[in-house]
RNA sequence: GCCCCGGUGGCGGAACUGGUAGACGCACAGGACUUAAAAUCCUGAGACUCGUAAGGGUCGUGCCGGUUCGAUUCCGGCCCGGGGCACCA
């Protein structure tokens, strides 16, 4: 009988789903195990790189289920958000219309990957029994004054036509459509995050099964600085500056303070100075520069100076303060004291505008030389400060130590510790999103929405014109309201929450999905969380890594969950790319696939005969290259199509799909198929285990030891190869004659149970072939037999004077003395060891045995 | 500029704790089956080199150096590629 996937696969698939097998009781006892893939946004279109991290997914819940783990793996739907607009207004589809299109899409291909989903726990966050939730939470963090509505300089999209979070523009672009972000001066809701900026950091250190790079990435984003916030007296303000320095040690280096141009003392600094209008004139300038345009290099530092002078409170100067561009309004005091000597950006200001440059700190045990500086002197590690002071002479980490205990008990300073990060700007002016619940009230102002009165559901009949603004603005029936304080006239609040709110805490309504009176049941969630392993891509590094860490220390502080990291165990698959096509003649535009020809391993176009140049990249309908997972599953079957993808590379890599290198994959399958075909039909041989048969035994529970052992360390390429090798073993005991069916029956089914997290289905109907029923749900993962693999004769390799000069065969366990024995008397050895003594043998267990010879 | 990761055949990639480098697969070559093709099965292969052959030798994991009986692996210095952060004081 030939390998028929189709038919095979349709088979399995309807049972999987008959038979509710991935459905998990979560108040029943059990080795509770919580697998949980980041939902996906529900875009229509899944390409085989999408697939690769469900197919990842599933195999280790798979693997987790035959070794008895009550493994949880829920699926749902990250359901608002901004495309679902787009197409609405594109196409005058609805925008939950075509979100439940395309769940309904999607879910049909995880089935179609044979992907085991618990879909009694299904959620999507478009769903009012979902987003009630998302209010509610809303509404906590508002009463605990973590939500808050304020005045602030943020990015505006004019392409998507809202604002954005700090964490969505990338280098000064929409992390979305790539338009460049303008700066506005909006009222907006912010989360107050940057109260947890602390808390973000130091649980980073716990968070060991996360990948480095993650948390590398996390402490940049939140960018903790320790430093003193330092006051610098100014007569013409009658009062002193602040400036933030995470060096105090070279205060006596001070020469000028530099202020943003934005900073509120500006107006009276320059009050004074005869360019004061000139002064004004470039103010308005850098503040009309988009950041981009402000931060780029090439339009360097440029600064004015106020006319005003401050004093350094260690050296009693008068030092003039000046205005910069590099100086930030947001960052710290928006005010620093220059150190020219010792900061480059500081240096280069200095130089720029004659400005004095005084060294304070030199390197330890070097010359000090007094030829001009040429660069600013940074060093942290080896400084040791001069000319200042009582702190003369101290390397600086003690200097900074002892210049800040002089600065708090001069009472003209504080330590410090400054973020980068700054709060999560959550409001945004779109309709497709969680309604904020709020009421804005002529008499009470800002007024929240009663818990009782949730949800505030989102208006269905609303006119998509894609005209400016948000649609609900306009809609009068969803604007005017009551107001829930004084029962006077009130208008809703019409922004919408940014989508990462959702997916925040998604992860903890799983347990309770259907839950109506409360967001999650906590005793549940305690039981099942945190998340034992967490897979997802790595664009979320900071953004939804980031705010869930953030949302659960709140849950945490509500005495919601008692942990405050949501996930344990992270795993970032790579992302899939395959070849595309540019035509250099034509503006490198992309070219179809059916209008390239390949000769002699370049690419052509059909057409012209023009050459054109491969580019390898990510899947997307532009570049032509997507894979869609139906044609191969057509042709293939799913099962091939999971093999492959996770042989292709290690699952943390980025991987190029190869459509030659799928065959491969194929016909592994193919030949599994086969030889339980001819073990079948070995029903008359004998039991009996013959000496023939017995490497292939050893390698069989060889096999066990290494999958069991890769499937825990993520290295699934490898693990499908060592099963490759089994399969070889088998072929090769069968087409040499062999005759034992035990033998056989016995390492093969090995073979099929130890696949089936990779290949789900062919191993089910080849285990119902075989008289099993429900691999997955009655068959245990394997374990080898340890005598077996003490008995085993392993060949040892030996070496004389490091090179190999011959093999050995001995059980696995022999003592030492017998193997370097049996290595000596080794004829071809021997040879090599006439006339010459031994100084020294080195023996590694079951491997080698070296001869050193003199 | 700072931080992180990587560099191994024609290609994707193996190599546990320093111990036979190139597993497994693709592509390739030869053979079997076939009228033929596809499919399938068997065999071969890092490069160079000696030998009619069996079988040897030398070089080889980005480059240079070190530690070691032995280095893809450890250490020092470079080169290249990728990613993150970046006037954050």
């Amino acid at each position: 009988m030939p390998y028929e996937p189709k038919t095979i696969e349709t088979k399995w698939q309807r049972r999987w789903v008959d038979e509710r097998v991935a459905e998990v009781d979560v108040r029943e006892p059990g080795q509770k195990f919580y697998m949980l893939n980041m939902f996906p946004y529900p875009s229509g279109d899944l390409h085989v790189g999408h697939g690769r991290n469900y197919i990842l997914g599933d195999a280790l819940y798979r693997h987790l289920r035959m070794q008895g783990h009550a493994a949880l793996n829920p699926m749902g739907w990250d359901a608002f958000g901004l495309p679902a607009e787009n197409a609405a207004i594109k196409r005058g589809i609805h925008p939950g219309e075509w979100t439940r299109a395309n769940i309904a899409r999607e879910k049909k291909q995880f089935d179609r990957w044979g992907i085991l989903y618990d879909w009694s726990k299904e959620i999507a966050s478009c769903d009012p029994t979902y987003y009630r939730w998302n209010q509610w939470l809303f509404l906590q963090l508002y009463k605990r004054g973590l939500a808050y509505r304020g005045k602030a300089p943020v990015n505006w999209c004019p392409s998507c036509q809202t604002v954005l979070a700090n964490e969505q523009v990338v280098d000064a672009r929409c992390e979305r459509c790539g338009a460049e972000v303008a700066q506005r001066e909006l009222e907006q809701w912010f989360f107050r995050i940057t109260e947890y900026a602390d808390r973000l950091e130091e649980g980073l250190g716990a968070l060991t099964e996360w990948p480095d790079k993650v948390k590398t990435m996390q402490r940049n984003w939140i960018g903790r600085s320790i430093g003193a916030d330092v006051e610098f007296e100014a007569p013409v303000l009658g009062r002193s500056l602040t400036i933030f320095t995470t060096r105090p040690d070279t205060i006596f280096g001070a020469t000028f303070l530099v202020l943003a141009p934005e900073h509120p003392a500006v107006v009276e600094l320059i009050e004074s100075s005869s360019d004061r209008e000139e002064i004004t004139r470039w103010i308005e300038v850098v503040r009309n520069q988009t950041n981009l345009e402000r931060q780029s290099e090439a339009s360097g530092k440029e600064g004015r100076f106020t006319g005003s002078f401050a004093v350094n409170p260690f050296t009693r100067e008068e030092i003039p303060i000046w205005l910069g561009n590099f100086v930030l309004p947001q960052y710290g005091t928006g005010a620093i004291m220059s150190v020219p000597a010792h900061d480059q950006r500081d240096f280069e200001f200095a130089q720029q505008y004659g400005l004095p440059i005084r060294v304070v700190v030199a390197p330890a045990g070097e010359e000090i030389t007094s030829a001009p500086l040429t660069e600013a002197y940074t060093e942290k590690d080896k400084g040791v400060s001069i000319d200042s002071g009582s702190i003369t002479g101290l390397a600086t980490p003690r200097a900074i130590f002892r210049i800040l205990a002089e600065i708090e008990s001069r009472g003209i300073g504080k330590r410090t510790t400054r973020y980068r990060l700054r709060d999560w700007l959550i409001s945004r002016q779109r309709y497709w999103g969680t309604p904020i619940p709020v009421v804005y009230c002529e008499r009470c102002g800002i007024v929240p929405v009663k818990e009782s009165d949730l949800p505030i559901t989102l208006p269905l009949d609303v006119p998509f014109t894609g005209k400016q603004g948000n649609p609900l603005a306009k809609m009068a029936s969803f604007v005017e309201t009551t107001c829930p304080g004084c029962d006077g006239p009130g208008r809703r609040e019409t922004d919408t929450m940014d989508t990462f709110v959702d997916s925040s805490w998604y992860y903890t309504r799983f347990i309770s999905a259907s839950d109506t009176t409360q967001i999650f049941e906590s005793d549940l969630v305690n039981r099942w969380l945190p998340v034992d392993q967490y897979i997802g891509g790595i664009e979320h590094a900071i953004l939804h890594l980031l705010y869930a860490r953030f949302v659960c220390r709140v849950l945490f502080d509500m005495k919601l969950v008692s942990f405050e990291e949501p996930f344990t165990r992270l795993f970032n698959q790579g992302m899939i790319t395959k070849e595309g096509f540019r035509d250099p003649s034509e503006n490198m535009s992309w070219v179809p696939l059916d209008q390239v020809e390949r000769r002699d391993g370049a690419a052509y176009r059909k057409t012209t005969g023009e050459k054109l140049l491969p580019e390898v990249g990510k899947m997307s309908k532009s570049r032509f290259n997507v894979v869609p997972p139906d044609e191969l599953i057509d042709r293939f079957g799913a099962d091939t199509e999971r093999v492959y993808t996770l042989f292709i590379a290690p699952p943390d890599k980025e991987a190029a799909w190869s459509d030659d290198g799928v065959i491969g994959a194929h016909r592994f399958l193919n030949r599994v198929w086969h030889l339980g075909e001819q073990i079948v039909a070995m029903d008359t041989a004998p039991m009996a285990v013959d000496e023939a048969a017995q490497p292939m035994i050893r390698k069989s529970h060889q096999t066990i030891e290494l999958v069991t052992a890769r499937i825990g360390r993520f290295e699934l390429n490898t693990a499908i190869s060592a099963l490759m090798e089994l399969s070889n073993s088998i072929g090769d005991y069968l087409n040499r004659g062999g005759l034992s069916r035990r033998a056989s029956v016995e390492s093969y089914l090995t073979l099929i149970k130890l696949l089936h997290p990779f290949a789900p289905h062919i191993t089910e109907e080849i285990w119902e072939r075989f008289g099993g029923e429900g691999l997955l749900v009655t068959s245990k993962w394997p374990v080898p037999d340890e005598a077996l693999m003490r008995e085993a004769v392993v060949r040892i390799a030996v070496q004389v004077n490091g090179k190999l000069r011959g093999e050995i065969s001995l059980p696995a366990d022999s003592a030492e003395s017998d193997v370097i024995a049996a290595a000596s008397s080794h004829e071809r050895v021997q040879s090599y060891l006439e006339g010459k003594s031994v100084v020294k043998t080195i023996y590694v267990p079951g491997k080698l045995v070296s001869l050193v010879v003199k």
